[in-house]
DNA sequence: ATAGGGAACCTATCGCTGATAGGCAACATG
DNA sequence: CATGTTGCCTATCAGCGATAGGTTCCCTAT
C-alpha cells in the first residue's frame, strides 16, 4: 500500500526538487547568490551536474524557484503576525518587521529586493507573489490613511532605504530596525501636516 | 622632443587604461555589470584577452577601478554644485542631485551603492573616496543642524531608499527625484520636532 | 503478465569564462 | 651597445552552464 501511490513519483520529485532549493539558498549563504555552481549544488544532493535539469530547466529557473521562495516566506511573514489596533501603531511594526526580515537574512534581501543576478528576472507567475505582497503593504497604509501614489512612493523608499541600510552596514543587526518607529512617526507627521495646509489635492508641491 | 619624454611609456599605459576603462562602462551598459566579457573588452580596444592584464592585474580590479572612477564622478558631480544658502534649501537640493546622480546611470548606481558583483570588495584605497562622499554628506547635514548618528542613518536611508526606488521601478525618470523636496521637508520637520519635545538628549525614543 | 512510455539519472562533450605560462619585439636606460 | 622592462602575443588551463544520447527503473494500459 505505501508503495503503489497514484502519483507516487510526482511526490517524490517535488520532495526532491524542495531539498535541491533548500540546499541552494545554503550554497547561496556560504558562497554568494551569483556564486552557486550547479556542480557543487548537484554534489550536496547527491547528484550530477546534468541531473539537475530534471528538477529546474536551468540555472535562471532556479533563482526564479529562489525568488517565489522567498517572497512566500514573507507572505508567511507578515501572515503570522497580526497588525490589528491602532494601524498607526501597526504600520510602525509592520515597517519594523519588514526591516527585521531583511537583516535576519541578507541573502534572501538581495533576492527579493535588489537585482543581483545578471540576467535573472522572475517569471510572471513568480512575479504574482510578489505583488500580492505589495498590495498586503498597500493595505497596512490605507488602514493608515494613506492612499496618494506620492505617499506610497515615499513609504516604499523609506522601507527600502532602512532594509538596505540594515544589510549593507551591520547584516544581522538591528541598528536600522530600530529606527522603524520614528520614521513611521516621521512619515504620518508629514501626511498630517500636509492634509492641514492643502486637505484639497492629495500632494502638495513644496519647496 | 614629442617622442622621447621620460615617462612618455607611463603617460601611454594611462591613456590605454582609461580607454579600457571606458569601454568597460560601455559594455556593462550593454550587457549588464557582472556579465563583462573580458575578450569582448580587449575585442573593442584592439588588444587580446590575456593583454588586459597588463593593465589590470584581475577583473575585480578593473571592477575595483570602475568604482572608483563612478566615485569620482560624484565627487565632481556634487563639487560642481553650490549648495549656499539657506542649508536647508540646499539639503533638499543636495538630496534631489543624489537621486538624479543614481537615475542617470543605472549601472554606476549598482556599482556604487548595491554590491551585485560576485566577489567584489573595493580595495581601501578606492574606499577612501566613498569615504570622502560621506565626509561631504555630513557636512551638508551638519550645516542643516544634523549631526546626531540616528538622524544621519535615517538620513543615509532616505536617499538610498529614494534612488533604489527610482533606478529600480522608473530608470532614467524623475518619480522619486521629484519627492526629494518634500522627503528632506518631511525629515527636518522631525529633527525640529524632536528638539521641541526633548531638546536634552539627541535622539529621543517613541512609540 | 507484459509491452510501451516516460521519468530519473548517467557519461561525454560543447562553447564560454577568467587566469596563467612562456615567448617575442620594442623601448628606455646603464 | 648590452640589459632589463614593458607591451602584447599564442597556447592552454580549470571551471562554468547547457546539451546530446544512452540506460535503468517504475507506472500504466492492454
Amino acid at each position: 500500500m505505501t508503495t503503489a501511490g497514484p502519483d507516487r513519483r510526482k511526490v517524490r520529485h517535488e520532495a526532491k526538487r524542495a531539498e535541491i532549493l533548500a540546499q541552494a539558498w545554503l550554497l547561496a549563504h556560504r558562497d554568494g547568490l551569483a556564486a552557486i555552481s550547479l556542480r557543487d549544488l548537484a554534489d550536496s544532493v547527491g547528484l550530477r551536474q546534468p541531473s539537475l535539469y530534471v528538477y529546474f530547466e536551468s540555472k535562471l529557473n532556479l533563482y526564479d524557484a529562489m525568488f517565489a521562495d522567498g517572497y512566500r516566506q514573507l507572505l508567511t511573514f507578515v501572515a503570522e503576525r497580526s497588525y490589528g489596533g491602532d494601524p498607526r501603531r501597526a504600520l510602525a511594526r509592520f515597517l519594523g518587521d519588514l526591516v527585521q526580515f531583511s537583516s535576519d537574512d541578507i541573502v534572501r534581501h538581495q533576492m527579493l529586493f535588489q537585482r543581483t543576478i545578471p540576467g535573472f528576472e522572475p517569471s510572471a507567475e513568480t512575479f504574482a507573489l510578489a505583488l500580492e505582497f505589495y498590495e498586503v503593504a498597500r493595505q497596512m497604509l490605507a488602514a493608515a490613511g494613506v492612499t496618494d501614489q506620492r505617499s506610497i512612493d515615499i513609504f516604499s523608499a523609506l522601507a527600502n532605504g532602512l532594509a538596505h541600510q540594515q544589510v549593507a552596514n551591520e547584516p544581522g543587526g538591528r541598528r536600522w530596525v530600530r529606527l522603524a518607529g520614528r520614521v513611521t512617526e516621521m512619515f504620518l507627521a508629514d501626511i498630517d501636516q500636509r492634509r492641514r495646509t492643502s486637505p484639497a489635492r492629495k500632494g502638495s508641491r513644496r519647496l
